[in-house]
DNA sequence: CAGTGGTCTAGACCACTGT
DNA sequence: CAGTGGTCTAGACCACTGC
């Protein structure tokens, strides 16, 4: 069931972890990966790509491939909603409805959703808790098409993307995250527990269907005490840029 | 000497950026593309896998890939540095030192540099700006074995990185970036010109060789109304894509 | 210099999509 | 159902690393 080279990244990411290869050393060759799992050097190939994506491994052409890091922080790597993140972490995500209204779309919202302005378009206040301590407030737009779903569903549901998909079958496959800054404004601060004023992490999001139709669009600032990002990066290739202010 | 697959990559985003395939369109089948090119099958999925790494396209099994974004911002792909990064956004980069000493390696400090507790570590401390504009305040600590090579360097040096490579023939190979917001102190405010206690952008990273020997580690104050940044995302195989809607 | 990863080929079969 | 992408093989040559 599970592709081969999968099987082989998983084993590899395990001995990793075991320390059998600490940070600093060598993996062996493709050829004896591919000897050893009784593989071709392509399916070795696929499976050493993996964990270099995820930056656990670095490689240069002629040299031996490098352990870089003994485990997998928790970053960007596949999109999840709050929910599955939380519950990879290993803890409870709980979700509040705060407050649900029609607005007309201004020409932001129209750009972000490529859909005409002025249609009227659903937006949702949430907040999000980790274990009980809220951690995050999200501003969230639906395109028209979705919103006629997303009104009815319960103000403590703790996974939206979840029930959508159970709902409808929309799928949330692509999402792009411009991370930034700001203070917390008095309903933020009175939200999160913390004063106003006071720094938070920033994630302005669009997620899409698989043919990149916009499904939503949506502010989120998390308190920075709860929640960071990781990202790794290495010379010739990595998911983050970097943009400056337009 | 660019590689096939890279060739066709780029023209396949060229090809995007024209708008000869909207955002929503399909690509090509992978046997089309290759027969266009004259290549194998397996070169026209390498150059096809770049371009979804980069979030450009998306891809499923069965169906053809389809155009998410019509362009990409100014990626920083070759782990570039302050400077480089800078140079190819088409802006000038300034650097300034305004402190650098000795001081005894913390707990924290031997952690991530992998050295012992107590080595006398370089710190210095930069302030570094976009076209005569401060944006960013950089606080690092050097290594031991490389700081001698760093403490001689131009106070106004405006690329580190580059000078250290030239001087010593280091690579700065690998980073790992960790991502929050922080409140400004006073001297932040002062050298970025923005109040006290107003969110920045923190950047925590370690910087690595190539056999993953951290180089320096920093911690990166930005403002976050000149700087941000973004994050492409792909659902990868999640149960949400396989199960069918109820 | 031998070893290693990067590139590429020309097949093959399977799982899934869309009509 | 035909079309398409995902997986895999068993070769080959080249560019680069490290001794």
């Amino acid at each position: 069931m599970t592709a081969r080279h999968e099987q082989i990244a998983t084993e590899l990411r395990r001995a990793i972890r075991r320390g059998e290869y600490p940070v600093g050393a060598r993996l062996p060759a493709e050829t004896e990966l591919a000897a050893r799992h009784g593989v071709s050097r392509g399916t070795v190939r696929q499976a050493v790509a993996a964990l270099t994506a995820e930056g656990l491994i670095g490689s240069r052409q002629g040299a031996r491939r490098v352990v870089l890091a003994g485990h997998r922080s928790q970053s960007f790597a596949e999109l999840r909603s709050f929910a599955q993140w939380a519950q990879a972490m290993g803890r409870e995500a709980t979700g509040r409805v705060l407050a649900q209204e029609y607005r007309p779309a201004t020409p932001e919202d129209a750009a972000r959703l490529h859909l005409a302005e002025h249609t009227p378009l659903l937006h949702v206040l949430r907040v999000r808790g980790l274990d009980g301590e809220p951690v995050l407030v999200e501003r969230t737009v639906y395109a028209d098409w979705i919103s006629p779903a997303v009104e009815p569903l319960d103000p403590d549901c703790a996974s939206v993307t979840q029930r959508l998909h159970e709902e409808t079958g929309l799928v949330f496959a692509h999402g792009e995250h411009v991370i930034d800054a700001v203070a917390a404004g008095a309903r933020d601060a009175a939200l999160l527990a913390v004063r106003r004023t006071s720094p938070l992490l920033r994630v302005r999001r669009v997620t899409t269907t698989h043919d990149g139709r916009p499904v939503e669009w949506s502010d989120d600032r998390y308190r920075p005490d709860a929640v960071s990002f990781t990202v790794h990066n290495a010379i010739g290739h990595n998911p983050l840029v970097r943009t400056t202010a337009g």
